[in-house]
Formats: C-alpha cells, sequence, structure tokens
DNA sequence: AAAAACTGCAACCGCCAGATA
DNA sequence: CTATCTGGCGGTTGCAGTTTT
C-alpha cells in the first residue's frame, strides 16, 4: 500500500463520480480555489472522496480549460514525434499539448497510436522498424554525448538530425532509446508549469494560431551540455554551449519562456537549417538584429556576435535575455 | 436475440520526490 | 536527520458501451 493511498479513517467514495459529487466540488473550488487538496473533503460538505480522487477529478474531467473529443491529426502527430523523444512521460508532453491531459493522451497512446505503429511495423517504444531493435541497448550513456551532433527543433518538437556521425542510424537509435529507458535523459522537455498543471509555453500558444509559426522550445535544452557540428559533419568543437532555462520576466509576455542567448567566446557560426528550423524568430546581439529565422530558411549567419538571443520577430533588443549559452 | 469479445476511458494504485515538522 | 504529509506521475484495472459471433 502507498503511502499516498486515500485514508480509510472516513467511509470515502470510489468509482465514478456522480454528477452531484461534481457540483461539491466545483463549488469548493470556485470558493477555495485549487490547492490543498487534502482538505477538500473536509470543506466541500458532503463530498465523500479522499483529496487525491479530488485532485484527479478537477485536472482530468472539471477543469474549464479541457478541450475532449477525438484528437486531431495535428494533435496526434505531436503526441508520436513527443513520445519519440520524451518516452511515456505523459504529463511532460500533455504540457505540450493545451487541454489535453496526460491520462487522456495516455489512453489515446495505448488505445490507438501503439497499435497504430505496431501496424505499421514500428516499434511503438522504440519508434523503429521492429527488426531493428536489437543494437540499441548498451549503448553508453557517454557515447550519446559524444555522437550526438546536434539536436534540431522541428514544429516545436526536439529531433535527433541527421549528420555524418549518425549515417548508420547509430546514435539516433541510441538517443531514442536512451530517451525512452532513462527518465534522466539529458533533454528535460518541460519549461514550465503553470499553476493548473500545465505549462503555458509558446507551443501551447502558437498552436491553437498556426503552429507552422512557433517558436521552438529551447527552454528545454535548460542546463545541457552539447557538441554541435557543422552541417559538413565536422566537429565545431568551439560551438558547445550550456543552455540554461530562464523565467519569465514580468516585463513580458508568456512568449519569453522561449528566450535564448547566447553568451560569449564561441566563433561566428553558422545554424543549419537542419539543426534548427525556427520560423518568426529574431537573432539579436548587443548590436541589434544580427539575424532572422524564417520558415525553410536553411542557414543564418551570426557574425561577431558576442551574445545574442532568439526572439520573437519584432520584439526589442535586450527584451530577451532569460536564456544564456555558455560556451564550454 | 443473446452471449462473448472488444474498446475506450475514468478512476484507482503504488511509487517517488519535495516540503515540512 | 528522520518521519510524515502531500502533490505528482505512470501503470493498471474495471466498468460501460459497442461490435462481433
Amino acid at each position: 500500500m502507498g503511502r499516498h493511498s486515500c485514508p480509510v479513517k472516513q467511509k470515502l467514495r470510489k468509482g465514478l463520480w456522480s454528477p452531484e459529487e461534481d457540483e461539491k466540488l466545483l463549488q469548493y473550488i470556485s470558493r477555495f480555489g485549487v490547492g490543498c487538496w487534502s482538505s477538500v473533503p473536509k470543506h466541500a460538505a458532503g463530498l465523500q472522496r479522499c483529496g487525491k480522487s479530488c485532485r484527479l477529478r478537477w485536472i482530468n474531467y472539471l477543469r474549464p480549460d479541457l478541450k475532449r473529443g477525438t484528437f486531431s491529426q495535428q494533435e496526434e502527430s505531436i503526441i508520436l514525434d513527443l513520445h519519440q523523444v520524451l518516452g511515456n512521460r505523459w504529463a511532460q508532453i500533455a504540457s505540450q499539448l493545451p487541454g489535453r491531459t496526460d491520462n487522456e493522451i495516455k489512453n489515446f497512446w495505448n488505445s490507438c497510436l501503439k497499435k497504430k505503429l505496431m501496424k505499421q511495423g514500428i516499434d511503438p517504444n522504440t519508434h523503429k522498424p521492429v527488426s531493428n531493435n536489437a543494437c540499441v541497448h548498451g549503448k553508453k550513456m557517454e557515447n550519446f554525448e559524444k555522437d550526438l551532433d546536434f539536436f534540431s527543433v522541428n514544429n516545436g518538437g526536439l529531433m535527433l538530425s541527421s549528420s555524418s556521425s549518425m549515417e548508420n542510424g547509430s546514435t539516433r537509435d541510441a538517443f531514442l532509446s536512451k530517451s525512452v529507458c532513462d527518465p534522466l535523459f539529458l533533454v528535460e522537455y518541460q519549461s514550465g508549469i503553470d499553476p493548473i498543471g500545465y505549462n503555458s509555453n509558446l507551443l501551447a500558444q502558437h498552436h491553437e494560431t498556426n503552429y507552422e509559426t512557433s517558436l521552438p522550445n529551447l527552454a528545454c535544452l535548460d542546463h545541457q551540455t552539447a557538441d554541435f557540428s557543422d552541417h559538413s559533419g565536422s566537429k565545431m568543437t568551439t560551438n558547445s554551449f550550456m543552455i540554461n532555462e530562464g523565467r519569465e520576466s514580468s516585463s513580458t509576455t508568456n512568449s519569453s519562456n522561449m528566450n535564448t542567448s547566447l553568451s560569449a567566446g564561441f566563433q561566428p557560426m553558422t545554424f543549419e537549417g537542419e539543426m534548427f528550423q525556427l520560423s518568426g524568430v529574431d537573432v539579436k546581439s548587443e548590436q541589434g538584429c544580427v539575424g532572422q529565422w524564417q520558415h525553410d530558411m536553411h542557414d543564418v549567419q551570426v557574425n561577431n556576435a558576442s551574445d545574442f538571443s532568439i526572439c520573437p520577430m519584432g520584439s526589442l533588443p535586450g527584451e530577451y535575455t532569460d536564456h544564456v549559452f555558455h560556451h564550454i
């Protein structure tokens, strides 16, 4: 029995919630707000449910911002992409899909997407063709990091890009395998969580309007180190960065979740299109705007930039300074 | 028409980590 | 430092509705 099981002192109901119970919980929440679930049974008159059950009911059903209904094609592909990187981290996946709960996504995955992939001969755990799985496991973490040439941010989802050292697919395999198996994988995807349980990052916001122009979730690369290479595959050892998570500054909108700046000490460099597929993003240094990513743009040259930020297009220089890339 | 099998989904269980006493 | 509480998470279960036999 887990420590967190519902207490049995009081006779508490289990099973499906009745409309009356929903009403009582809603009344409680409208009066006391969300939080301190353990006190709900005390304060919500006549509601004989444990706090944990109340929390779940609120998050999965009563919350006003839930979308419900069938998943769109777009949502489906987001889930597939994210699952490829994150594995069964449903809460983190849900944080990228506004209005969807982890439970909902988990159910959708287990009842639908998993079968779909298997039908296509793809292993739902590795996202690889079923016959190709054997070599993946057992590759050491150090090797991944060594071999990991760069990340690609594509449609808001983290992807590995192909490069010379990935030609045989081993690094990618290892990466994907690791992401599924290791709960402390080097990429932390989530950038922030709002008080009602999921974040309000840019992907979420732009998703509703124009997915193609959403900013990459660079915040997800926080506290991690990665080696980058140029497009030809030769290693650019001077271009390794520590990418730190930023915090939303009070003067900016939610989009500051995505602010990123790179700090001193690296050579002028080119970000290849396959590395970051960004759009609607300005690249600013202290000198002002030094570049701009547009949809399908392949190269952005950043010259003499000792410090620059990746910001929403049209924002002011220096407005976004939250995320700092440290050259190692 | 009835029983069996299947499916989707809401809810529960047990573990973990962080906060607090 | 330890014990306890609490929120959060992923895995699993069980029920109700639907489809198939």
